[in-house]
RNA sequence: GCGCCCGUAGCUCAGCGGAUAGAGUGCCGGCCUGCGGAGCCGGAGGCCGCAGGUUCAAAUCCUGCCGGGCGCACCA
């Protein structure tokens, strides 16, 4: 049983017993070790029924669990339930989580619920980067996360591949082919001036000659169909580098075929939701407390990127998710409360959508491109950043702070193959423990059925508090999903690590007679809950580094 | 001006109602004849942006201010 569960349990009993029955009973870990090794908080929450001060209470609560077979000592301190465990409980905590083994962590609460994750969805306007690169390790992880909670998840992504900023991209490109064939004409206003649109234009000076030297809607529409598909593979090639890979892409041009811009505006008019003014259709979202009326419906009869955003999100609904997360940039907050109220006015209920809002990246270190911006041409690559510092520490990096802070990548600790870097310190704890099983192997001292042995050897301090943050793993899962939060796994496995390497450079793990196949079942939770642990941060757990 | 996010150790950041505010890094000082020293141990370092308020209890909640970021397009 886990440990919270257990503490719990063992409270509620005796509340039973007294005819109370409060709606939580919280455990927490004592911000000291010297208080215990879990504590509870329950006397000030009964402190007004029981008409007791909280130490008071506290101090009954103390007395009648004292008894309890888990515990070795209850204490009552400040008001505080103060427990510590006898290692006999730890002991069956750490059989019981290798008994679970690969299953260690997963939880039941998103069984049978279907859950989209929408993330990325850059448009196809040149290659992404770091900063989708954020976006993409943020939102695959929280996939991962919720499919350890049980949920059926689709990773999605929208492709915006129509409107003006692709003709504007068109553009851009015919003018560098123009170039490329020695007729410099310059990149529209607003245009994109990446370096990247210089050898496609050159490859298509190639291939057409001089078939367009006019931009007109033949070149327009030729361009397109040229620029699109090759920023997709670009853009293919990015998600690849830093491993994440779609189910489902959506098209804006979808939406529209299907008619539910159509729909949502009839809907939306029916309800009286929307105005027109200077020829164009306004959603009345002031009347509700949002700073502005957007925009639904242009003067020219084109509906705007929020209208099929709106749109976008029935058709999720339709598709009979239960849930959607869609993953954004702060600079999309304003469209976040719109498209709410428009779903709100359409019926859907309120908890369909959530958002996970981040903030930008920023590298250390690298004048010149700490302002990024795709359409000047200021960025770096995400391929090229994964190449340079790799896959894992990419990852690693974009998703250990909180999302909703501004994050700075340091590009150079990333690149760092020691331990400064926290992505190798807690991969070198799990290819530490491989390389004692190596070793063990070698020796013939590891065990054969590592569930009957006998662990009671597993006294020492270090010992026991591994035991205790192994326990701690299912939680910060259910947490790092539910509060977008994958930061809170990253410190976990910080943690554990921070304790593991102590632990393992005072002490000796081989040759300890009886002790020995005990640590080694200690260890090989360990591993189990690392391994575990970055694999839903999609980061290798190698066997040697 | 309006909306959202962020101000915690020199730096990068956790903690977001509870007990003496934490980690990494940097700095100072120790530890290498055994399983990977790619390591370990110790120390110094804080009016938790400021001012009020709520509470038995505030870094944490509320209000106002100050500082930084992002947005406020018939772009996406």
């Amino acid at each position: 049983m886990r440990l919270e569960a257990l503490v719990q349990g063992s409270i509620r009993s005796v509340l039973d017993r007294l005819g109370l029955s409060p709606p939580e009973i919280p455990v927490d870990r004592p911000p000291h070790r010297e208080l215990g090794d879990l504590s509870s908080r329950i006397a000030f929450l009964l402190t007004k029924e029981l008409k007791k001060p909280p130490q008071g209470v506290a101090e009954e609560l103390a007395k009648e669990l004292s008894s309890h077979p888990a515990f070795s000592q209850v204490q009552a301190v400040q008001g505080f339930l103060n427990f510590r465990l006898r290692p006999q409980t730890l002991h069956g905590v750490l059989k019981e989580i290798l008994q679970e083994g690969l299953a260690y962590g997963k939880g039941e609460e998103g069984r049978g619920k279907r859950l989209q994750v929408e993330f990325v969805s850059s448009n196809p306007t040149g290659p992404l980067t770091i900063g989708h690169g954020r976006q993409a390790a943020l939102g695959d992880v929280l996939a991962n996360l919720f499919s350890e909670l049980g949920f059926q998840v689709t990773r999605e992504y929208y492709l915006n591949d129509e409107g003006r900023q692709i003709e504007l991209l068109a553009q851009s490109l015919w003018a560098r082919y123009r170039q490329a064939l020695g007729d410099p004409k310059p990149i529209p206003e607003g245009g994109y001036h990446g370096d990247y649109l210089i050898p496609i234009g050159e490859e298509l000076a190639q291939k057409f000659g001089n078939a367009y030297p006019e931009w007109n809607a033949e070149a327009k529409k030729v361009f397109r169909e040229e620029v699109v598909p090759r920023m997709l593979r670009m853009i293919e090639e990015d998600l690849e580098a830093i491993g994440v890979s779609f189910d489902v892409w959506t098209r804006e041009g979808d939406i529209i075929r299907k008619g539910l811009v159509d729909e949502v505006l009839r809907r939306l008019r029916e309800g009286g939701h929307v105005y027109e003014k200077d020829g164009a259709i306004w959603l009345s979202a002031k009347i509700h407390g949002l700073p502005r009326d957007p925009v639904l419906i242009r003067s020219d009869g084109t509906p705007t990127y929020l209208m099929v955003d709106i749109a976008y999100h029935l058709d999720k609904f339709r598709r009979g998710f239960d849930w959607v997360v869609d993953v954004q940039g702060a600079d999309h907050v304003e469209e976040q409360q719109e498209v709410k109220l428009a779903l709100r006015l359409l019926g859907i209920p309120e908890n369909f959508l959530s958002y996970c809002l981040h903030q930008f990246v920023t590298l250390k270190g690298a004048e010149g491109i700490e302002k990024m911006s795709t359409r000047a041409g200021r960025f770096l690559r995400l391929k090229d950043l994964v190449d340079e510092v790799g896959r894992d520490a990419t990852r690693y990096f974009m998703v250990m702070r909180k999302p909703e802070s501004h994050l700075v990548f340091d590009f150079a600790l990333a690149k760092k193959q020691s331990l400064e870097n926290p992505v190798y310190y807690v991969q070198y704890a799990h290819t530490r423990i491989a390389s004692v099983f190596r070793e063990a192997q070698a020796r013939g001292e590891f065990p054969e059925d590592l569930l009957s042995l006998d662990l009671s050897p597993l006294t020492g301090p270090e010992e026991l508090q591994l035991i205790m943050e192994l326990d701690r793993f299912p939680d910060v899962v259910r947490l790092a999903a539910r509060g977008f939060s994958p930061h809170l796994l990253c410190e976990y496995l910080e943690n554990l690590a921070g304790i593991f390497h102590p632990y393992y450079a005072r002490v000796r793990i081989l040759g300890q007679g009886r002790a020995t196949p005990a640590r080694l079942a200690l260890l090989f939770g360990v591993k189990l809950v690392l391994f575990r642990g970055l694999s839903i941060l999609g980061v290798r757990a190698p066997e040697e580094m």
